[in-house]
RNA sequence: GGCCCGGUGGUCUAGCGGUUUAGGACGCCGCCCUUUCACGGCGGAAAUCGCGGGUUCGAAUCCCGUCCGGGCUACCA
């Protein structure tokens, strides 16, 4: 039987980085066996619903190049792929029948009230909490019967078997076991008549023919419900991957004070699909030899169930930055080019820049340096509508020295504005020096008339001028040149930059600092 | 409180009883390259493998205990 393997996030707000790695872990997975990745919303709660989730996932999903086999926009044999159209459907109810009539389930009719009463008398006693059938799971059909008469609300719930075992073999854990009684009565349907994830979710891996369940660890503890479930119905478990959770830096779980949490924002930081699931994927996974960086089909083929990790991994900002920069290196200014334009066009990038940013993440100080980014890339990508080439060039530059995609932005800059803006150090240092008049006006006769520049004529005047005034050491003949033609101290190096930006951006650069 | 999971340098990890003076990567430090910053190269600091007992000729690797961290304990997923 062919590998089927799901991602069921429930709409109730971002995806995740966490989210990611399970569809990441599921996708390679799937791909690596020929199999199939269903996506499945799992909507059975109408409280906690946002409508606005479903297109977060649809615009990540696509962002990181995750495609399904089936699923709500795809469709597929199992259609639909809402639990909420599902139930409307009336998927659920002849399961929930079945086990009524074979005493699997039964109905409970205690309001939350006594719910809440009876958990805390559970609590003061030290005793387990959880609903352990008091007088529900053994009531009589009468009793049943006239609660029900009586038009009193009622979920379903099912029957934990008492004095067994109940056992889940966990890919990662191996077989964990647990007493069945100290596992409570888990609600199937609830009031309003919708199923619970511990229904739903099995009942739809089962009639989906989903052979591995990939979710986050935190379901562990309720996996004997899910098993009790699946021996109701008699039903053969699928295969169940608990893998562990990513946390922030604390050791906690991962949330805004990391930074970001949400797929997209790192989408909009510049952070490339490539790199953000490869780092991802090697927190809580290894490829078992010393491999990291490796391209999407190295990893389809090298990820295997076996290098996952039962530990929970910290996410790492720092290594996430080196990875992104190492696959910017490996790449062309075309390839570049084309990234930068892809990030442009997500909706959400262009949010991210202007949205007002919380005081204890930078706030007003911090949201402006944003949008200055944002100005800087979106001037970048005007200015390769008219000179692509030129773009091209300043790219090949700064390849070498940015992180994310955003920075070529700021980092490209001072090749695009007419007049660079001068770093009051960098003036300071190098340009109120006796020969630097001399030297620009050297160059700039020397070089800002021709038609155009090779890298080895830039590096030939320069040199000229230092042997021809007695510098034996290139720095103040250099410094000062970068820092008339750029306005910084730092940059590309010399020579290639004054190739790139030509004679007569030399020229008119050069002039501005000769009296 | 109960049940469950986890524990190799700061971080991600390799390791599955002996070839280990515990390997790689990020980060950090230094050197080299060099016109700067970076990239790259080289080198270094950094882990008594949570701790304590066993088992064994031999344990990070197996067993028990213990501590610490985490999860669940909802008509949420």
């Amino acid at each position: 039987m062919s590998v089927r393997v799901r991602f069921a996030p429930s709409p109730t707000g971002l995806l995740h980085v966490g989210a990611l790695r399970t569809v990441v872990f599921d996708d390679l997975f799937a791909r690596k066996h020929g199999g199939q990745n269903i996506l499945r919303i799992e909507d059975t709660d109408r409280t906690r619903y946002n409508p606005d989730s479903e297109s977060e996932f649809v615009e990540t999903l696509a962002w990181a190049g995750i495609e399904f086999d089936e699923g709500p926009h795809v469709g597929g044999p199992h259609a639909p792929y809402r639990q909420s159209e599902r139930k409307e459907a009336g998927i659920y109810t002849p399961w929930v029948e079945q086990l009524l009539a074979t005493g699997h389930a039964y109905r409970a009719f205690e309001t939350p009230d006594e719910l809440t009463e009876m958990r805390e008398y559970q609590q003061i006693n030290k005793l387990p909490t959880g609903y352990f059938g008091g007088k529900w799971r053994d009531a009589t059909p009468e009793e049943v019967e006239t609660a029900a008469a009586e038009g009193k609300p009622s979920v379903i719930r099912l029957r934990i078997p008492r004095d067994k075992t109940l056992v889940m073999d966990d890919v990662i854990r191996g077989r964990i076991e647990w007493d069945s009684n100290t596992i409570d009565d888990p609600v199937l349907i609830k009031a309003d008549g919708m199923p619970t994830y511990h229904f739903a979710a099995m009942v739809d891996d089962h009639l989906m023919e989903i052979t591995h369940v990939l979710r986050g660890e935190e379901w562990i503890s309720s996996a004997p419900k899910h098993v009790a479930l699946f021996d109701a119905f008699g039903w053969k478990p699928p295969i169940f991957v608990h893998c562990p959770v990513i946390v922030g830096a604390d050791g906690k779980k991962l949330s805004k004070r990391h930074g970001a949490t949400r797929v997209l924002d790192y989408a909009a930081q510049g952070f490339m699909p490539g790199p953000l699931k490869n780092f991802i994927a090697l927190i809580g996974w290894s490829p078992g030899d010393d491999r990291e960086v490796m391209a999407e089909d190295e990893l389809v083929q090298a990820f295997a169930l076996e290098g996952l990790q039962p530990s929970p991994g910290r996410f790492d900002f720092e290594k996430l930055k080196w990875i992104n920069g190492h696959v910017i290196r490996s790449m062309s200014p075309e390839e570049l080019l084309a990234a930068i334009q892809t990030l442009s066009q997500l909706a959400h990038a262009k949010i991210y820049h202007f949205a007002e940013v919380p005081e204890d993440e930078g706030g007003a100080a911090e949201q402006t340096k944003r949008m200055a980014r944002w100005a800087s890339l979106e001037r970048l990508l005007e200015y390769a509508e008219s000179d692509r080439a030129y773009v091209l060039q300043c790219i090949e530059l700064e390849r070498e020295r940015v992180t994310t995609l955003v920075d070529f932005g700021e980092a490209c800059e001072f090749f695009l504005v007419e007049e660079p803006v001068a770093d009051p150090k960098a003036v300071e240092k190098w340009m109120s020096q006796e020969h630097v008049p001399g030297l620009l006006m050297t160059l700039r006769d020397r070089l800002g008339g021709q038609e155009e520049l090779t890298v080895q004529e830039c590096e030939a005047a320069v040199r000229a001028y230092a042997a021809a005034n007695g510098f034996e050491k290139l720095g103040p003949v250099v410094h000062p040149t970068r820092v008339a033609l750029t306005g910084k101290t730092v940059g590309p190096g010399l020579f290639e930059l004054m190739a790139v930006l030509g004679p007569q951006r030399l020229y008119k650069r050069f002039s501005r600092w000769i009296g």
